[in-house]
DNA sequence: TGAATAGTGTCTTTCAGACAATATTGA
DNA sequence: TCAATATTGTCTGAAAGACACTATTCA
């Protein structure tokens, strides 16, 4: 989810949306963490408030941008397909999603964003396989079938049907919602699916050294 | 490796070594980036130099710091036991090592550090799996069971020795150095292991679903 | 019935867990 | 020889990989 910058330097780029905290209590808006101001920046700029955000990760040097010495502390914020729709009247109209193949995006994106966007998206891949972060990007209800899919776009490869299936039901991280089944199609009705909350250490990992011991 | 604070607020507590940036180009150390800044706080008051230095996570609040907004980037740094010698000469008369039992230091810590401090026990418990970041805490050359010791301190668990040394075998992330041998101890003299430098990512997770694709 | 997708059975391979056996050294 | 630690052997069980099979729906 990009904006275009309507401000030099870089005006009229496409950069990842972001802003300045506001540290000061006068101010109409006022920042308690830099949680908030994430929350607050991509509100504004877009209108989208996510189920999910994670701090990414720090960029600061003299040279990522050529007025000054800059610091950007980056989140990534994950939601549902089905959620992403911009909402009219706030800065949205010069906001847009753009697809992201082989962790870049098809425009050029303004300072170093593209390095942070490619933070993200390993971030992201490293994370799906040991926690139910995929959750975030599922309608409340899914069949084993989306789940599997979103696994193999993340992770960019194929996986094995019933070796992912067992997996998944051995970890508890979903429970079949009884009685709902997608139907309607010229095919066997799939199961529908919900996430389990857990604690998150405790998922995946069956045979890893950490979790061999006994319990 | 905490400082003893010697400016208010909390004047006299111990806490973890750091900064402020230097951006400014004309004073006499200016940082290019928030790493080197790092490197330079740590030097500055420990005389330290670290070989492992990995981004922690940001901290930013209101109420962090009671004088005013504060945002602070927190690195974690590891040092082999036989290297942790502070330098005289520097603030050095200030630092001092602490074991960290239970993620914690058995002193107040100023500020939030103790959170800090958490976290950063837990990324290390997490990255010492599937990394070769135990590395950097073993001289260059060591045993297998130095290496078993290690992950079992971290992962505050016993180990199977069969298994381990099985899996860090076939993992590729050691070899055995050439006739170097510990002797002179009324024992079976153990084989010198140094570590192969790979990429991080082939590392461990032999049947995770990641990595159960076929190559 | 056929196409399409959901879901299961089952055999093989790999690796962890457990535990014991053997190997090598200095005193 | 004994004590101590290093290293390997081997059996068992659990989970992944591969692949084929059955199940259910609509047209």
């Amino acid at each position: 989810l990009l904006v275009k910058r309507g401000e030099h330097p870089v005006k009229g780029k496409w950069s990842l949306p972001g802003g300045a905290l506001r540290v000061n209590k006068e101010s109409g808006e006022f920042d308690a963490t830099i949680e908030e101001a994430a929350l607050r920046e991509l509100r504004e700029e877009t209108g989208v408030t996510p189920p999910y955000l994670e701090q990414l990760m720090t960029f600061g040097s003299a040279d990522r941008d050529p007025r000054d010495w800059t610091v950007s502390i980056a989140y990534f914020a994950l939601i549902a397909a089905e959620n992403i729709k911009l909402q009219a009247g706030t800065d949205a109209a010069e906001a847009a999603w753009f697809p992201i193949r082989n962790s870049v995006v098809g425009v050029n994106l303004a300072f170093d964003h593209k390095q942070i966007l490619a933070e993200a998206v390993r971030r992201l891949r490293s994370k799906v396989e040991y926690t139910s972060i995929a959750a975030n990007l599922l309608p409340k209800q899914f069949t084993l079938t989306q789940l599997q899919r979103v696994f193999e776009l993340l992770l960019q490869q194929k996986i094995e049907k019933k070796a992912f299936r067992l997996r998944v039901q051995k970890a508890g991280i979903v429970e079949p919602v009884l009685g709902a089944m997608v139907v309607g199609l010229p095919t066997r009705p799939a199961q529908l699916y919900r996430f389990v909350k857990k604690k998150e250490r405790d998922l995946f990992f069956p045979r890893s050294l950490a979790f061999a011991a006994k319990q």
